[in-house]
DNA sequence: CTGAATCCGGTCTGATACTG
DNA sequence: CAGTATCAGACCGGATTCAG
């Protein structure tokens, strides 16, 4: 990566960012990242059970989406009864601390406090 | 908040993690947060500076969504000409590990071999 | 300088129904 | 089981204009 023709600017920098945060954007995506997150395989029906609010539809295409940016790797077992299983790709994996750290966060609740 | 009646379940915990990923949720917020990452304070003009291709209107929107989930603290000083200042109220420093995670990984590139 | 208000088109989401 | 098709509405974001 950076073939070293191109300068590292702050500029360029914030348009990686700005590209990557896209991949995450979305309304479900991270939360199904954090169901494959500690390092799990899943079914997309498990998925679906798991997220109980989000549809067929948005399952569906939010993970396409993940599939197609390489952060999810999508196996399909060509069965009769179909089975798709849904993981992290490498890439994917490298996001684990980030997810970590955001699943941190939320866990925490604002003390109600005076806010400085 | 948090009354003590309320118990500790998986399910209430993904709703937390819902309700806190969507704070988050809006195509500037985290590169708002970014700009006040390292512990800067900025004003209005300093953002639209720093993040070219956002509106005066979404940024202004987003701040004051920012504003009220009490990630950031804004602080107007009563002059001509008008000064305001933006920086993150301690709950919203909470997330610097995070955004700092985040940041690393939006800098790495996928290495653009097979996936697994 | 820091915004608010309005208009408007595009995108995203959700409900529902259907398929291999 | 694991999706796709379709439609309608909500929501988002941009341009422009106005204000303190």
């Amino acid at each position: 990566m950076d073939p070293q023709g191109v300068p590292y600017t702050p500029e360029t920098a914030a348009i990686d960012v700005e590209k990557a945060l896209k991949m995450l954007e979305g309304r479900w995506k991270l939360l199904i990242l954090f169901q494959l997150f500690d390092g799990g395989v899943r079914r997309f029906s498990e998925l679906e059970r798991a997220i109980p609010a989000v549809t067929q539809k948005m399952l569906a295409q939010q993970l396409r989406q993940l599939e197609k940016d390489g952060i999810v790797l999508r196996r399909v077992y060509p069965e009769i009864p179909p089975k798709v299983e849904y993981s992290l790709t490498r890439w994917g994996q490298s996001l684990c601390p980030a997810l970590d750290a955001l699943l941190t966060w939320a866990g925490k609740r604002p003390d109600g406090g005076h806010q400085t």
